[in-house]
DNA sequence: TAAATTAATCGTATATTTGCGATATACAAT
DNA sequence: ATTGTATATCGCAAATATACGATTAATTTA
């Protein structure tokens, strides 16, 4: 695209969509299903159970945390992800809030 | 990426992220929104709405499309998309699934 | 039939994403 | 101090996504 448009829409509308976007990988996906089940924040053992390499793994890690799904921090020379339930809760309002206007709407078909 | 490793994960977490992609760009969002609220399975109407160039809608329309999300038929020389509710349902479903799964077993944080 | 309308598709440019290995950094252990 | 461990980041290659104009195909309308 020769310019990013997405700020013609509306601000929620972006939200919604970088919130989406952080889910749109199923690796991601997988990381927040390992970091719910684990006892601890965990950190490389995210890398053992993801097949995937530690960069990359790292990289999934970095874009969930930017979408603010999860947070993270350092603990000695490990570091430690836990997930955003704030974040989370948000999100559940937000796409159910998307699903109740288009059904409540829905006139057609 | 070198190769597509998208297969290395379960069937579930795959489809769920091919529906969060299908949401990770606002201007799909807002055709949702738009195919909501018309009274007709409108279709140009929606180029009308969406401040992009025709074919970019276009392309936007095929990929909810084959997300499945929405559904599109022909109606002479105009074409009429029709938001999917059992898609949509489906999805719903998904998400919150996803959501309780993660909040019943948070253990951490 | 000719002209206009509607919408899909093609080709193209550019941006972003995905993935990896290699490297760098920081702490821990020896 | 040196070595090992844990993670983040860099640089790169390939794939995908975004956006547009131009073209095509099909259908109306004049």
């Amino acid at each position: 695209m020769a310019l990013n448009k997405s700020d013609i829409f509306t601000l929620k509308d972006q939200q919604l969509a970088l919130l989406a976007k952080a889910l749109s990988h199923p690796a991601r996906i997988a990381i927040l299903k390992v970091l719910a089940t684990k006892n601890e924040c965990v950190c490389g053992d995210i890398v053992l159970e993801i097949p995937l390499a530690q960069s990359t793994v790292s990289q999934h890690l970095k874009e969930l945390k930017t979408a603010g799904l999860i947070t993270g921090s350092i603990d000695g020379s490990k570091s430690c992800y836990c997930i955003n339930r704030t974040m989370l809760k948000k999100f559940n309002q937000s796409i159910s809030q998307l699903f109740e206007s288009i059904t409540d709407k829905l006139k057609c078909c």
